[in-house]
RNA sequence: GGCCAGGUAGCUCAGUUGGUAGAGCAGAGGACUGAAAAUCCUUGUGUCGGCGGUUCAAUUCCGUCCCUGGCCA
């Protein structure tokens, strides 16, 4: 684990040459076919020495979930050991870490009708009156929501709506947890936040000056794109959708797309500061993988000898 | 060199009919159960360009100097 631009792909292609293991993504981002620029998806060279799961499971105008990469995981994780190999999960998108290894309580899926009619009600009266709307059939979730968390309150009705019962109450009963493995907990964090900041910046240019502009509008001629697609609101790819319809000018796609790749990051950084067991390692080190590797395989005679 | 407009939070700027100042952005901290690279919450003392003067009191008025931009030479 580790925010982005903390060097994620390049310690694990190390490792993976090292150790019999197969890289599996846990990237919400990455699983869009065709962004490969804006996402900083691993190098064809990276991918023929290292291959990736979960990279490019999706189009663009398609949507991924939690869920299904809880679903996808496990599934990738039988495989793989049944190989006699060992799962690396690599990635930056904590939820997905959570709801792998603790599990999800049943909920229904996503439903874009109802989705729909939300966003049209929110549109018409605004999300506090639609956040009063929740706390009439689910009181205890509407207490726990700020009244412009959009996209919570929009989850918990439409949870109600398609279960006529309270979100509050399903989150309650007990979830069987299926994960019979045992982690070895990694993250790569920046000893130093300045540098990773320069890091940031220095790569959100190189994306820009390596296409990121023609990768997304290839991708527009292609598939039907709107703007609050969930792939559409991936750091740099938004701002690249306001560069494309001259909202914002150069300068200003540089300096949104670098602030939103760092507010990025210090939100992974406040995910991995609230998860138990993690060891940390500094990303800015010549020497991570090195260390990491190290720390591995210390980890793996550990349990062996167990 | 002359005239004009500015110099206020890291950036862009507002404001104080004289009682030491506030927004947006950025930054920092936090939350997080099928959109999570999302969504949301909290957080603003800074010689108000320098130096003098007037005043009980100046960032606000006056003088002067410095800097920036524009126009004229």
């Amino acid at each position: 684990m580790g925010p982005t631009a903390s060097g994620k792909t390049e310690v694990a292609v190390r490792l993976a040459r090292e150790l019999p293991c197969e890289i599996i993504s846990v990237d919400s981002a990455q699983v869009y076919r065709g962004m490969n620029i804006g996402t900083a998806k691993p190098a064809p060279e990276q991918l023929r020495q290292a291959p990736h799961h979960l990279l490019d499971v999706i189009e663009p105008h398609e949507t991924y979930s939690a869920a299904r990469f809880r679903d996808d995981a496990l599934a990738l994780m039988r495989e793989i050991t049944e190989r006699e190999r060992i799962p690396l999960l690599v990635g930056g998108t904590m939820l997905y870490f959570k709801a792998l290894v603790e599990g999800l309580n049943e909920l229904p899926e996503a439903d874009p009708v109802i989705r729909q009619a939300i966003d049209i009600m929110a549109e018409e009266e605004g999300w506090p009156a639609v956040h009063a709307r929740l706390a009439r059939v689910d009181p205890e979730t509407a207490a726990r929501l700020d009244p412009n968390d959009s996209q919570r309150i929009q989850r918990a009705l439409e949870v109600y709506y398609l279960t006529e019962r309270p979100m509050s109450e399903l989150l309650k009963k007990p979830k069987y947890v299926y994960f019979p493995y045992t982690p070895i907990k990694i993250a790569l964090v920046p000893g130093d936040r300045e540098a990773l900041h320069a890091r940031i910046a220095r790569r959100f240019e190189a994306m820009v000056d390596a296409g990121l502009v023609d990768e997304l509008r290839r991708l527009r001629e292609s598939y039907g794109l709107d703007r609050d697609m969930p792939s559409m609101r991936c750091v740099g790819y938004r701002q690249a959708w306001d560069y494309l319809e001259g909202r914002i000018g150069r300068r200003e796609l540089i300096e949104q797309g670098v602030a939103a790749t760092r507010q990025l990051a210090k939100r992974q950084l406040t995910w991995l500061r609230s998860m138990e067991g993690v060891t940390e390692f500094d990303c800015l080190a010549e020497n991570v993988a090195e260390l990491v590797l190290e720390y591995i395989r210390r980890e793996i005679e550990a349990m062996l000898v167990s």
